[in-house]
DNA sequence: TAGATTGTTAATCGATTAACAATC
DNA sequence: TAGATTGTTAATCGATTAACAATC
């Protein structure tokens, strides 16, 4: 049976989407391990206070989720609280750190080091998670040489070497787009199986390697999409009823429109404040905060 | 009816749960918008090939996603597409453009102009989706008057008259997360309505005003808890007994544990290349590439 | 007309949530 | 014992997907 290629194994970035894989490794739902490391960051800030027990409401509180999902995602685990008193914050960090695999070693490779290499090379938050920078690689003789965070920045040559010898598995690409999927590739085939992927391309990868993808551009545009709504319907609002016309008419109109000028980009409703407090369903995303800065202001 | 505060009105990140505000502009799905960003890229790589049309089976390869969820997605927006034909490139660009309000001007601010903040300020993707860097702040005078990307880092002080004058509606957080919460009240106040946050921080903001959240640490976390899973059934399975012992003294066998050293961090397993094809349902995320680099290698 | 492909339906699946019995 | 809080159930909701009638 031949390894299949398949685009993306996995997923993420904003809001990403939903149900990815069913995770059945132990049956953890996919929503439940995404919410882990929140639970955990602010777990880790109550240890830092020295506090011994939490319960369900003000751990969710402090994580940004609801109480009954945070119990129910916990249920998932195991049976780790105490009815009438709580969780146990020591052990409730040891037991999600164990189950994100975070008692063990990651050694990560970051390819690209450019401004968000560097970023991600002195990001704090890997260091203190179990993850450890194992080489800064980069293509540009000018860059290689350099350093980041106390690293050398080397070669992309001595990419399988560092991989084979050091037992990577995780690797991070922020390379420009153009080259992300032959760095994915040379990843691959030197034994990453999972991929953490800046650039915007939809990465191939065979199956059993894991990639997420993080995409800033994409965030900004969902916040757009909410910020449009906030400021009144649709200000700009250029349809017209070819909008709705057949297909080879609209099509028409069209490129009538973008021969026009652009693609139709106006003035406008940045009216900010637009203070009305759309009743949006409120939901928690996020953690509580005791990582190091994402890097120094 | 004074203005509530909760936490997090929106989400990101991991797979980042799913679900949240129900939208109901015109009836999106939350889930759908976070993919017309994916549908646009693949669309826009298309239409700088000059190809005129596209099928859903083609598009929804191109976006890693699966066709019937793209059709279904597009039947939100409206009927779009020619039965027998499929979808029209740059008519469809110009739809989903609009239905994310990205043929309007979104002038942002980043404040915190660290690695990732330059970073973000070099980041192509924002000036061809619309967004337009209105300014760049920090609050530390050695960065006060350097630039990144061709303007000027302002100081903190300028937030307001920034925001009031030109009308900013959306800012970008990546300062140390110690002054997240700070940044927020102070953009929040001076009219920003949709945040974007790098810091590992819950932010708390009023009604109405949009978070989202981007945290690079918890994507390798869920990283993690995969290859974790790949590499064997927990090799380096820490459990005893003890961990289905009734509270007290798990408790107890928790600090004891600490106290023998660390989190139980232990070597091992980064086994590389576990080939195991785990068989994991494929799902698609991100996106097909023509946006600009992250950043130059 | 025949072939192709959309747009929609309906079934399925997974995630969220309130509520409460179990139990510390 | 009385109060508090977990862990689980069951209802609800939203997202995914295959299948196919509509229609170009």
């Amino acid at each position: 049976m031949a390894i299949g290629r398949s685009p993306q194994s996995s997923s993420q970035t904003p809001d990403q989407g939903a149900a990815r894989r069913p995770s059945r490794a132990r049956g953890i739902p996919e929503a439940t391990v995404a919410r882990l490391p929140l639970y955990l960051r602010a777990l880790t800030a109550l240890s830092e206070r020295s506090v011994p027990t939490v319960s369900s409401e003000e751990l969710a509180a402090a994580a940004g989720v609801n109480s009954a999902k945070l119990r129910k995602d916990f249920s998932y685990l195991g049976s780790y609280g105490t009815r009438g008193v709580g969780y146990d914050v020591e052990y409730l960090v040891y037991q999600i750190s164990r189950e994100l695999g975070l008692t063990q070693d990651w050694p990560v490779v970051i390819v690209g080091i450019g401004n968000l290499g560097h970023a991600l090379a002195n990001y704090g938050g890997f260091a203190s998670r179990g993850f450890r920078v194992a080489a800064l690689l980069d293509a540009d003789p000018n860059v290689v040489g350099g350093s980041a965070a106390g690293l050398p920045v080397r070669h992309m040559d001595e990419l399988e070497s560092i991989v084979e010898s050091q037992h990577v598995s995780i690797g991070v690409i922020t390379t420009p787009p153009g080259a992300a999927q032959q760095v994915c590739d040379r990843l691959v085939e030197a034994g990453v199986t999972s991929i953490l992927n800046f650039a915007p391309t939809v990465l191939t990868v065979p199956d059993g390697v894991d990639v997420r993808k993080v995409d800033l551009s994409i965030e900004l545009q969902i916040l757009a999409f909410h910020e449009q709504r906030k400021a009144g319907e649709e200000p700009d609002r250029t349809e017209s009823v070819l909008d709705r016309a057949p297909g080879p008419v609209r099509a028409a109109a069209a490129k009538l429109r973008r021969a026009a000028g652009g693609n139709g980009k106006g003035r406008g409703t940045a009216e900010t404040a637009a203070k009305d407090q759309a009743e949006q369903g409120k939901s928690g995303k996020g953690g509580d905060g005791d990582l190091p800065a994402v890097m120094p202001a």
